[in-house]
DNA sequence: GCTTAGATATATCGATGCGATATATCGTAT
DNA sequence: ATACGATATATCGCATCGATATATCTAAGC
């Protein structure tokens, strides 16, 4: 998922190492901690596959800062995987594909957010009934959290369903 | 984490690792998707620690079942883990130590929600900021994301209100 | 009794990600 | 001058993930 990030950050402008890892923690933070451990080694791995390249080659040598771009290449990738459809839709995944969804098109983008709808309502109900057969045999603590769950995954529906409403009336201009 | 959670299921009972893997699936499968790529060598790691060890040695070969049970040491470390104080208190963190919480006394349980909630307030806080100072400057989508953590967030801490409540007339039997 | 299919059970591979740390330079305040 | 914190790149070892291989057990259908 870092890859994505990267690549969709990249889209926006040319930026270096240090200025990705901010950019990460300040607009992505929420779904992982970007680590320097991650970052610059994913970095070289986008440029060896030829999807990002520097973007002033040796020029900046006195900085020691390494500016890249986005190539063709590399936007062809980014674009094919965003729209995917993925099996599992978790907050990571689905995070970093909204995160960058101006890139989608209006049915695309309301189809990545049923299919997170789907993929949340699912997993209230595989808990519901946990929480019915469990009752007595596992401990109160356990117990709560999956309360706890269940209580904030119906929060995110109710928000899910707000951007659907927000989005549907452009494609069928019909209630 | 998944060192925790395994110690913290067999402290309860002996269990072989495709046991082990369903009860986490079945009850910590909110916070992580445990995959047999990393089940099947922490429980060796464990076990060349001498933090578990097998409960029934070779009794089982026709079956080629391993199972179980945690050692001493293990408890102790365990414990130990269990209220120590994490700098940083993410979703995964604080539930598998809420999930075994039963083992805390009710002091290091609410000293565990307040820390927890205290890292809420600070998250919802920076979001806040952010939110504010980044308006007019970040994608509507990426904006969207921050406002949606803020109000799960919010929700978060009521719940951890609601149990703080709950156990501190215990601790504390005044209002 | 024979065979097939799906659940049970263990294990490992390569790739990816994390946390800590090393190193050096830049900007600026004293 | 120099001392310090922010900027910037990089790597190490370990943990974790997703996919896959392999074998056995169980139950159903013939």
């Amino acid at each position: 998922m870092i890859e994505m990030a990267i690549l969709g950050l990249l889209k926006d402008r040319e930026m270096h190492g240090y200025e990705l890892k901010k950019e990460l923690t300040a607009q992505l933070g929420q779904f992982w901690q970007a680590s320097y451990g991650s970052l610059y080694p994913t970095v070289r791995r986008l440029e060896r596959r030829g999807l990002i390249e520097l973007a002033y080659p040796k020029v900046d040598v006195t900085r020691r800062r390494n500016i890249y771009r986005i190539t063709e290449e590399g936007e062809k990738f980014f674009e094919q995987r965003l729209c995917e459809r993925a099996a599992v839709l978790d907050d990571t995944k689905f995070g970093v594909r909204f995160a960058f969804s101006r890139y989608l098109t209006v049915d695309d983008r309301v189809d990545l957010l049923e299919r997170r709808r789907a993929y949340l309502l699912e997993m209230v109900a595989d808990l519901r009934e946990k929480l019915k057969s469990y009752r007595e045999k596992i401990d109160k603590y356990t117990y709560r959290l999956m309360e706890h769950r269940v209580d904030t995954t119906r929060a995110d529906i109710e928000w899910i369903d707000r951007l659907i409403a927000e989005e549907k009336p452009k494609t069928k201009p019909n209630g």
